[in-house]
Order: structure tokens, then C-alpha cells, then sequence
DNA sequence: TCTAACCTTGACGTTAAGGTTAATCTATCA
DNA sequence: TGATAGATTAACCTTAACGTCAAGGTTAGA
């Protein structure tokens, strides 16, 4: 079973992402697509789902271009000492100090959401329970009673 | 009682944003604190909430200044709705209607957060564990047992 | 009263994350 | 084989979100 690959224009439209994105993400060495013989740059679907994460980490969850960087690798990091048979705990202990930031971090977006989320759901509920009664022929004045 | 108010610097430190920051959202129409007779700001104590609320919007969430602009005039909105005794049902409509639209946008964020929150815990639980048995005298070869 | 430490408003500089354009190479199809 | 569409790099442009610096007004303490 071959690998199937795509070319940049292909995982443009797949990923969402504009062709220079994609360049510019390679300028900064968060992937690494193969090439052609003449130099077309070539992507695996493992890149593309690589790309896919970067996309969400940083369009979604407003991280930078850096931070994502770190990101990745620290789960280079972690893919490696589970590899590896021998690490020293020293490494380890300090591979989870930076999970536990990077944790503490995300739980803290996390709360602000949910905080932001909250408000909002509560004035969406209170807005269609008064459009309800508004379209039963009420007047905002009887709602008040 | 009277109101305290506080000048840029103490604001700056109580919000850990920088003066030029405070400048710059009220250039953009973010915020708009009172000013002493030469001229200088003086910043209400829910002029500071909503400072605070910006930037959460923004270093925690991600949302570029001219979204949390939009936020907060939504924010606006509703409480003009709740106000007013008579409101036509087609701009509660709309309210709603936007309503939705950023809450979907959060859910799409919590998602994402709680994607990448699981694979960390995951992965900090496996570490923490391996740590555990290395403190015990085990190599990762018995782990592998 | 004077000086130091604030504040003000410009105005220009910087960084991240691409957009755009130009010049050139490559692939495909009539 | 020649036109046309798409790829490459390099170089410069743009926008958001401030940083920095200059020139001048304000205020509080010695």
C-alpha cells in the first residue's frame, strides 16, 4: 500500500488554509512536507492532520504560531521517552512539569469560557422566554408583573 | 458614597495591562473613563471590570479586539432589551439569532479545548506513572512487561 | 518655587501572520 | 510543440496590537 500524497493546492482546500499559510508554516519549521524531484512540495495525510491541529490551536484556541511550536514539541517529546528504553527521571520529571503548565493554561481558558458561556446561554434562554410571550400578545409591561 | 477612581498606572498594575494598552482601547472605543479637569483618566471601579472582561476575551479566548467589540456591544444590546418597555419583536429576533451564532462559536472553542485537555491529562497520567515505577526501581524494559 | 515623577497627545517603530506581486520553472493537453 | 495553468522563491506590502520616544502640561513633596 502506497502512500498517497497531495500537492499544496489540494491541501489548501482541504485544510482551509491558504498556500502561503502553508509556506509560511514550513518558513517556521512546523512541518515539513517531501518534494518532487523539481520541487513540488508534497504532503502525507500525517501532515495534513498535523496542519489540521495547528489550524485549531491557533484559530480556535488563539494560541501563536510559537506556542504552537511548543506544543508540538512537547508531544515530540513525549512520543520519544515512550519510545526510548532508557530516560533519565530527571527528564521526565521535567517533561510533566511543562504538561502540568500547559495544563493549567487550558484549564484556564476552559473556566473563561464556560464563565463567558454561561452569560450567554442565560441571556439567550431569558430572550426566548420573553419572545415567547411576545408573540402570545403580551406586553413587555405584563412580563414585569 | 462617593465613587472611587483610580488613575492609568494603578489600573495598568491592577489589570497587568500596560498603560499603552489602556490608551489604545479607548482610541478604539473599548473603554471611555472620565478625565480630571487637566485632562488626566480616571478609571471607575466597572470601567476596570470591563477592562478585565477584555482582556480575558482576548489573551484567554483569542477573539481579536474588534470581536470583543462585538461582544460588548451585544453585551449592550441585551441590556437595553431588558430595559425598554416596548421592543419590536423582529430586533429580539435578531438579538437571538446573533446570540446563537456566538455561542456556537464558543462551543466549537471548548470543544477543541477539551480535545487537546484530554490528550495532555492522558498523557501526564501515563508520565506520572512511569515516574512512580522509575522511583521504585524499575526500567522501562519490566514496564514493558 | 523648583524639581522629580507623573500625565497628555502625537508620531513613528516593531512583530506576527500572512497578502501580493514578480520572475522563473514545470506539467499537461490540444 | 506551444499555450496555459499551476508551482517555486524572493521581495515588498498590510493589519492588529501595541512599544517607544519626543515635546510639553500637571502635581506633590523638599
Amino acid at each position: 500500500m502506497e502512500k498517497k500524497a497531495f500537492h499544496i493546492d489540494e491541501v489548501a482546500i482541504k485544510t482551509g488554509l491558504t498556500k502561503r499559510a502553508l509556506r509560511y508554516y514550513e518558513d517556521l519549521g512546523l512541518i515539513s512536507p517531501l518534494r518532487t524531484e523539481s520541487g513540488y512540495r508534497l504532503y502525507l495525510e500525517t501532515e495534513i492532520e498535523k496542519i489540521i491541529q495547528i489550524k485549531e490551536f491557533r484559530e480556535s484556541l488563539g494560541f501563536c504560531l510559537n506556542d504552537v511550536k511548543e506544543f508540538m514539541q512537547l508531544e515530540q517529546n513525549l512520543q520519544m521517552i515512550f519510545r526510548k528504553p532508557e530516560v533519565d527521571p530527571q527528564s521526565i520529571a521535567q517533561l510533566l512539569e511543562t504538561l502540568q503548565i500547559q495544563i493549567a493554561r487550558i484549564e484556564k481558558k476552559e473556566q473563561s469560557l464556560a464563565k463567558v458561556m454561561d452569560k450567554y446561554k442565560e441571556a439567550s434562554a431569558k430572550l426566548e422566554h420573553y419572545y415567547q410571550s411576545l408573540q402570545e400578545g403580551k406586553t413587555h409591561q405584563d412580563e414585569k408583573n
